[in-house]
DNA sequence: TCAAAAGTGTTGTCCTTACACCCATGT
DNA sequence: ACATGGGTGTAAGGACAACACTTTTGA
């Protein structure tokens, strides 16, 4: 015997909505696609989908992001439930948005068309749908508070960077300008990163040496406190 | 003229519910109830009711909260989306966890009867239902992680409160021991404490001083980045 | 040879920890 | 008078921010 529902209760859609950040050695980007059905059909959007019967919120997205970017395994970690009464207007929609961090070299390998995906930069961003431009807002926040305190940010980059990449990245996410040399004692000081023997000859004559992380320890320290960014600056 | 809806998608229930936090002044708390409909009809649950069709999840949660305690304007911030299929064996219903901090002595004055709450010990949380266990779990750490940075937990407190109060709440939180000295120093520092000209004569002979919050520098410093916790520390 | 970016060391300041004694009061 | 918890100061070490010059090499 089924027990009886909850009946008089009132169900709705339940989505996800993914915030894809991607950098790609100069600027931090984000991901967007142009949304294919109505309502709002041909505006820029999260990519999303409906959470299937069966379906975890985390797996939802993690099927998404693949079925966009042909990518598994990425650091996706859930940012907020969105779901005021009439976000989506055609229908009651409730959406838990993703943030992923990924590495945009890879994906560029990808051949994904039907969602017509395209790179914009953090700081120009267009207008989109619904709420997804506070669901952007909070990523970054989020990316900042975290970024702060863990090791979260190599997760966008490729298994060779380069310091100077690495300090661009951190400068794009606190959108402030670092020291150099306090930005290279701090990171290699945490012991994460081995130096290679290859120099990266793209952004400049010299060369700037690779490093590739200390998969071991990051393991290790990626739920740990640390100290990353540094405190109140000037800026020139 | 309407337009379609989004046909052949499945929705869902969506609930949320609340983990409340109390602080005596002494000991961590949760306030938990006892449910009062099937499944798992009479068991210890968290509060928490089922999302209405004009109802953001804040409000919601907000609802459930006053009828509950009786109290309004609380500190009250989403925590996850819980959702996997099963977590509610009846239907498939998705919760929107959300965590309070309240001020226990100002819900011992309310009269809430029909849900037999009760506050539990935070070391001593019974059995209870679905994954409400995970839900408490994830709260503490997310309590540990936010005050760690910023001045959250004298959401917890009364009006006035004294040095040693406030340090239990902090060890209470962190399950660890800290040096007075260097503890009321740090706090005192922030300049958000106004000393008082009264003393608490319960805890003890000599009594303490009671403080207040500047709630002018409180509100400034509330979304800052501070750092409350002592590094790394031996326990005697 | 020059322009452009990479790489590297030192110093002063401030924050943090560790630690011990006196004070006020109720019993 | 004594037991209990409240309150305070100092010194040493570590982390952080500020700062400037040399190196390499492609054009």
């Amino acid at each position: 015997m089924e027990l009886t529902r909850y009946v008089s209760q009132n169900r709705m859609l339940v989505a996800v909505d993914c915030i894809i950040f991607g950098f790609d050695g100069q600027d931090l980007k984000l991901l967007l696609i142009k949304r294919g059905f109505n309502p709002e059909k041909g505006r820029w959007s999260l990519m999303g989908g409906f959470v299937q019967p069966k379906e975890s919120f985390e797996n939802a997205a993690q099927r998404v992001l693949k079925q966009l970017t042909g990518l598994e395994n990425v650091y996706l970690e859930q940012l907020y439930a969105f779901g005021y009464p009439h976000r989506d207007p055609l229908e009651r929609t409730a959406s838990i948005a993703y943030f992923a961090l990924i590495d945009i070299f890879k994906y560029e390998k990808q051949l994904s068309s039907d969602f017509h995906p395209e790179w914009f930069l953090l700081k120009e961003i267009p207008p989109l749908i619904f709420d997804h431009a506070d669901m952007i807002e909070m990523a970054k926040e989020k990316l900042r508070y975290k970024a702060a305190f863990q090791p979260v940010l190599f997760e966008l980059l490729p298994e060779k960077f380069t310091l100077p990449q690495l300090q661009n990245l951190y400068e794009g996410v606190y959108e402030s300008l670092m020291d150099k040399r306090n930005f290279s004692r701090k990171i290699l000081s945490t012991g994460l990163l081995l130096k290679q023997k290859q120099k990266d000859k793209v952004g400049s004559k010299r060369g700037a040496f690779y490093y590739k992380l200390n998969n071991k320890k990051y393991r290790n320290m990626f739920n740990g406190f640390l100290n990353f960014i540094p405190y109140p600056k000037k800026l020139k």
